[in-house]
DNA sequence: GACGTTAGTGACACCCAGTGCCAGCGGCAA
DNA sequence: TTGCCGCTGGCACTGGGTGTCACTAACGTC
């Protein structure tokens, strides 16, 4: 029994934890459909039914606190100055939610390389994305004066969002750049409208 | 050797045709999940041990054969002329993949509005679309001298396909509007550098 | 200090997607 | 007829995910 009122990081954040960095390294060294969620709450030191309390899915386990992140990511878009260009002011917030410390990047690396690379975590990342894609087209539908449904919003949600995406897999397939300089390079296509398609040949 | 002479409507290919509306019908009346395959093989006439042996998982049921879309979308970016705009000749295949009969277009918002609407469904389809990035992304590595792993061509293949993606959720919802004008209308704004952003306000 | 309450946990049974294996059955050629 | 071959269905099994229940530790109240 742990019990015992250590507790100062909370119990529960420490399993989290447990079970994200369990999945982590299990995920990276077998490969997702190779691992069973009875190993990895072995690993992380909890039953199966438990793990299945703290993620609605084996794929979430390798998310942290994704939720955290999008309300990041929407209070930074709501305190962007309405002078700043629209397109300006998403990558200036994707970059800044993905401002990870030096020491998060190896797990940041770690993470997205599952994401990107596994098939069923592609796929369930669709998922996750979606609030993204919400979050940001409400934000253009404000600037723009238009309704969350309409073209554009849309459209701008998830295009840049495929620009973010774009640039994390050349950055973790680069490993020399950085993941700031990435989103920038996208972001700055995609404003111009693809000038990188108009110069012939490199 | 295809053997086996003529076979007329064939019965694979009827059987095909059978799961594929069996699924379409129960999934649009009670939801992707509250259908069970065994609700699925019965409806098409066929157990569920060869229901598996027809479609690989249960989301794929409402696919179709999307493998010769994709061979048709890659000979139709292939057959483009060096003079016309990438983007144009990418926006022209997506169009021309999607000019369905108007018969065919019930099936086709049927289809649609679970692959889009359905959280299931729409996690699964990031794994088909894959296959349409790839396609995508070689087209412009090609036209623009660049390998298919550069940043140009992902990003392009991306938001093109997040493009004609958006560009069928307005169709969906609208109902009035034609698909191929929604997708121009989608790809002048991600060619253009979204100039609807920048005439505040309408 | 005994008591009821509450949150967290583990064990168990269950449903369902997907797979391997084998037996049966029809068509077809020698 | 015989043997081969492709398709099918039945069966058992693995693994993800869930509902239920009993147990236990922490906490407030008297």
């Amino acid at each position: 029994m742990v019990c015992v009122t250590d507790l100062l990081p909370d119990a529960r954040t420490e399993t989290r934890a447990r079970i994200e960095q369990a999945a982590l390294d299990l995920f990276t060294r077998r490969g997702f459909e190779q691992v069973t969620t009875d190993e990895i709450a072995d690993a992380a030191g909890i039953s199966r039914r438990t793990f299945f309390r703290y993620v609605a899915t084996k794929a979430d386990a390798v998310w942290g606190d994704f939720g955290s992140h999008v309300d990041r990511l929407d209070r930074l878009l709501s305190a962007t100055r309405p002078d700043q260009p629209v397109l300006a002011s998403i990558c200036a917030a994707y970059v800044e939610v993905n401002d990870y410390a030096v020491a998060d990047l190896p797990m940041l690396r770690q993470r997205m390389t599952l994401v990107l690379g596994e098939p069923a975590l592609q796929a369930h990342s669709q998922v996750r994305y979606a609030d993204v894609d919400r979050v940001v087209a409400e934000h253009v539908a404000r600037r723009a004066g238009l309704t969350p449904g309409a073209l554009l919003p849309r459209l701008v949600a998830t295009s840049t969002r495929a620009a973010a995406t774009t640039a994390f897999e050349v950055w973790l397939a680069d490993g020399t750049t950085s993941l700031a300089d990435d989103l920038h390079a996208a972001f700055d296509q995609l404003a111009l409208g693809f000038p990188g398609l108009r110069t012939r040949a490199a």
